[in-house]
Formats: C-alpha cells, sequence, structure tokens
RNA sequence: UCCCCUGUAGCUCAGCCGGUAGAGCGGGUGGCUGUUAACCACUAGGUCGGCAGUUCGAGUCUGUCCGGGGGAGCCA
C-alpha cells in the first residue's frame, strides 16, 4: 500500500478507515485521560490532529513523550473530528516514536519565533509553517516557470556555471581556481594561469544570457534556469551572492515581442502558484502581508502600464514630493523612483523601456536617436525592478563600435559578434531573479528567507 | 563599502535620573473527560555580546571589537 501522505489523509472524508500517518509532532496537549497530538508532515500547511485516548497500550508513558518536533508512525481510524478547527482527525490505535526529540532543548517551540532566529537554525526552520509554506511556493513558482515556457515551446539549455569568459559585465565574480593559494604561481610577477585548472583564468557565472543567446540564434526560442554567482558586498533584503536567474531569449523578437513574454510571463507563474499553493498563500495572506493575495490576482488581471523611460522621468520630475536622488534626464532610476511610479504613479507593475544608452549594457540595441537604447525593466510594487531586459543589437558594427567606445577588447567577444556576422537576426530577452519573485509571491521581507540555504557576504553557513 | 538601529533567561521583550535583574511564552512537576495560541497551580533558568575606561558603584555612561537588523549603493 502506498504511504498516504498528511496532505493525502485530509482529503478523505471521516468514513472510519484505517490507516497510517507518519510525521512529526507540531504540538500537543494532553489530560489525565486523552491528548491531542498534532502531526505534521510538510506535505501541506494543516496539521493532522490525532486523538489519543487512555485506551491506547502505554498512553501514561508516551503521552509525555509526544513533545514538539518528535517524529511519529501512528496508526488508526480516521474519523469526523467534533473539535471545530478540523474536518477529520485519527483517533491513534498505536503510537511508533520514530525519533525523539527532547523538549528541553529542541530549538523550535509551538510559538512564533523570529526570522532572524530561524535563520540561525537554518536547519530545523523547513520545519515551520512559513518555511513549509515558502518551500512549497518557491516549488510551485519553478514548475510554473517551466510549464509557462514549455507550453509556448521554449527550449531549456543549461549554460555554463563555470566561465571563462570575463566579459559578463554584470558583476563582481567569484574566481575559480585550483591553483595553491599560498603559494601562487607567477610569471613576470602576474599570476600564471596557464597553470591553472582550466588553463586560464576562470569564475562563476554572472548571467547565462551571451551563452542563452547562441542557443536563440540557432534553435529560436530557449531559456535557462540556474545559478547564478556575484561577490558583490551588497548587504540587503534583496541581495544574494549565489542566487537563481531565469533568462529567456528569443530569436526573430523585439522589444514589444520581449515585454509581451515577460508580462505574459509574470501573469502565468503568479496565477499558477494561487491556483495551486491556496492554502499557503492565504498564510502569507494572513500573517506576512495582509492583502498580498489581492494585489496578485489584480496583477493576473491587468494590463501592465507601460511607458518610456523618458516619460517616467518627466512624471518624476513633476511628483509633488522630493527624492533624495534628483531627478533628472540620464540618470539610472534609484529604488525610491522606481518605488513611486510602480506603488503610487500606476499602482501596479510597470515596464519602462528606451533607457538612455550610457546607463545600460554594451548589447542593447541602440535606437535611431543615437540617445537611448532598447532596453525594458518590468518593475513591481515593494521589489522595484523585478525584471531586466532588452532587445539585443543585432547589428555587427553598431555592436562592434560600442565594444570599442566603452574600451571593451573586442577579441573577448569575438564568438559573441560572430553571431551577428553569420546570420544575426533581431532578438531580444530578459532576466528574471527567482527569489525576487519568490519574495514578491509570498510577501517575505528578507531574500534570505525565500532560499533554502542563503550565501550572502560574510554568510554562507550550512 | 557608507548611514542608522540593536545585542538582557531557551524564545520575544521590559528595565526611568547609574545603586549587582523582571514579564510573557517555552521547559520541569502536579491537576484537569474533547483540546486546538488549551486551561489552572507550583517551580527552575541570567559573567546583562566581548574587552577596556569613567565612577564609591555600570545592564544603564564612554571607547573599541564582534554578532544581528533596517536603509543606501551595486544589481536580479
Amino acid at each position: 500500500m502506498k504511504k498516504q501522505s498528511i496532505a493525502d489523509i485530509l482529503q478523505l472524508k471521516g468514513e472510519k478507515q484505517e490507516l497510517t500517518a507518519y510525521g512529526w509532532v507540531r504540538t500537543s496537549r494532553d489530560s489525565k485521560a486523552f491528548g491531542f497530538v498534532e502531526m505534521n508532515d510538510g506535505s501541506v500547511m494543516s496539521n493532522l490532529q490525532v486523538f489519543v485516548d487512555k485506551e491506547v497500550s502505554a498512553f501514561k508513558d508516551i503521552m509525555p513523550k509526544l513533545t514538539t518536533g518528535t517524529s511519529l508512525r501512528v496508526r488508526g481510524v480516521l474519523v469526523e473530528s467534533p473539535g471545530g478547527k478540523q474536518n477529520v482527525e485519527l483517533k491513534a490505535s498505536e503510537i511508533e516514536i520514530l525519533g525523539s526529540a527532547p523538549a528541553e532543548d529542541y530549538p523550535l517551540q509551538k510559538k512564533r519565533h523570529s526570522l532572524e532566529f530561524l535563520r540561525e537554525i537554518a536547519h530545523l526552520r523547513p520545519r515551520t509553517n512559513t518555511f513549509g509554506a515558502v518551500t512549497r511556493v518557491r516549488n510551485a513558482l519553478s514548475f510554473a516557470v517551466h510549464r509557462f515556457f514549455q507550453e509556448q515551446g521554449f527550449l531549456y539549455i543549461n549554460t555554463p556555471i563555470i566561465t571563462g569568459s570575463d566579459c559578463e559585465g554584470a558583476g563582481e565574480m567569484f574566481q575559480v581556481t585550483t591553483l595553491p593559494l599560498d603559494n601562487v604561481p607567477k610569471s613576470d610577477g602576474k599570476v600564471d594561469y596557464s597553470q591553472d585548472f582550466f588553463g586560464k583564468q576562470t569564475s562563476l557565472t554572472v548571467s547565462g544570457q551571451l551563452n542563452g543567446e547562441i542557443f536563440a540564434c540557432a534553435l529560436g526560442n530557449i531559456y535557462t534556469f540556474g545559478p547564478t554567482f556575484r561577490a558583490e558586498h551588497s548587504n540587503t533584503s534583496r541581495h544574494l551572492a549565489e542566487f537563481w536567474m531565469i533568462e529567456p531569449e528569443m530569436a526573430f523578437c523585439d522589444i514589444n515581442g520581449n515585454m509581451d513574454t515577460a508580462e505574459a510571463f509574470l501573469k502565468y507563474i503568479i496565477n499558477y502558484t494561487l491556483k495551486h499553493c491556496a492554502e499557503d498563500m492565504d498564510f502569507f495572506n494572513k500573517w506576512v502581508d495582509k492583502g498580498r493575495v489581492d494585489m496578485l490576482e489584480k496583477i493576473v488581471n491587468s494590463t501592465f502600464t507601460r511607458t518610456s523611460y523618458t516619460e517616467a522621468i518627466s512624471i518624476l520630475e513633476k511628483a509633488p514630493r522630493d527624492f533624495e536622488y534628483p531627478v533628472k534626464w540620464g540618470i539610472d532610476l534609484q529604488s525610491e523612483h522606481e518605488k513611486y511610479l510602480t506603488e503610487e504613479v500606476f499602482n501596479g507593475p510597470v515596464i519602462l523601456s528606451d533607457y538612455p544608452r550610457d546607463i545600460k549594457a554594451f548589447y542593447m540595441k541602440q535606437n535611431d536617436d543615437h540617445k537611448t537604447v532598447r532596453a525594458m525593466d518590468v518593475l513591481v510594487p515593494r521589489i522595484g525592478e523585478i525584471i531586466g531586459g532588452s532587445e539585443r543589437e543585432n547589428d555587427l558594427h553598431k555592436l562592434k563600435a560600442r565594444i570599442k567606445e566603452l574600451g571593451l577588447r573586442e577579441e573577448d567577444y569575438w564568438w559573441y559578434l560572430e553571431l551577428r556576422k553569420y546570420g544575426s537576426v533581431p532578438h531580444s530577452g530578459f532576466g528574471l531573479g527567482f527569489e525576487r519573485m519568490v519574495q514578491f509571491v509570498t510577501g517575505m521581507q528578507n531574500i534570505r528567507d525565500v532560499i533554502p540555504f542563503p550565501r550572502a557576504y560574510q554568510s554562507a553557513d550550512f
């Protein structure tokens, strides 16, 4: 017989069927002649209430041992529950303790803990309601990402984690080396990377985009979904040194198609999660951020506002309030500006496009005005920028000129340039930080609480 | 990297003008015949983050180091 999860069991009506449940004690209450144990196995937010009365053999001995955290196998009959808070309960006939959890020092109590405290016990925090819900929502979002792209005919490709190109330019990189750090081989005073594992200097990837373009320019529509590493000394609730990023890349697609995909994509994965994680989402709505579900539903049913960077600047200049960073055309938008636009002006997601070329990456397609590039950012309330993307420069000469202008070395980009030399096509793509998406959906304030094992500056425990 | 806040019992926190510590929860013990943030009674827990200084006397004031949080920058 297949082992039934608590999710399965709670679906059953109380038809007096005999079954066996497995899980960990969340809380127990007892009196002289009976006790209640609530157990959870992570399959759903809800606990299964187990009723233990004195008929159960060794009731007196076992009841005090059923402390929070104890793992159990309970055999019994599933019956309708007389109590008001659950439909069914398991009337135990046999309880086996699989692993005890001494109450004197088990860190998780049947009370709310601060997220900061839970971060210190990351090996136990998955056993809490909050992290169970985060984990299930993260899983649903992850599956929805694949499902959206698969339904749209995108191919999932794996771009390298170790990269030999130092031309990604999206942030500080972690170096990968097997050279002995206490005695680095040198030649002419410089590190001799020819003796390193790959025979050259290598790092962990900061983006799969450039590699993704290779496959888009052969197979049409592709996406990546993999780990990304940035060695920035960022210390915020929105940054990690190791995070997961989704990067679709589409051939024969301009910036408008790019925006269409980004908008449809966000709506799809939000909608999927609302539908498949209703109980978890209720939990976030109630305990983490009231109104979050309404806001998400509104987004699913809305049309994202689209406007240009130039227009956004003009709105900000007219704003009836002062910003810490003064607004003028040409500046990069600050968090405060993005939040003002999305939270106060448009009250929902907004897609800005056509940014000044000087504040954007070299590979973005240059507009005819010679001032702007076809970049687009999707801004959402609370988070700010959640998606950044662009139509890529597909004109070989313009791209070369831009590389030169920025003082980059053409030879570093030889293969990237050849995509434009041979059969170049208009193409576009964007990047979505997966953890920021999980934050946005759950309302969790700190990014370190939406990834199982956060890696950040000066922090890599567990 | 910069700015601000913070560190007191296992957890969450209070502690006023400087006079060597308190609550709730959790734990332990006992009680309770349908509980569900269970309830009632009793009880045990503390080099007040570390180091130095001011002072007759420091949880409280000063310096410094370490940890945590928030914001900024960088970005996803």
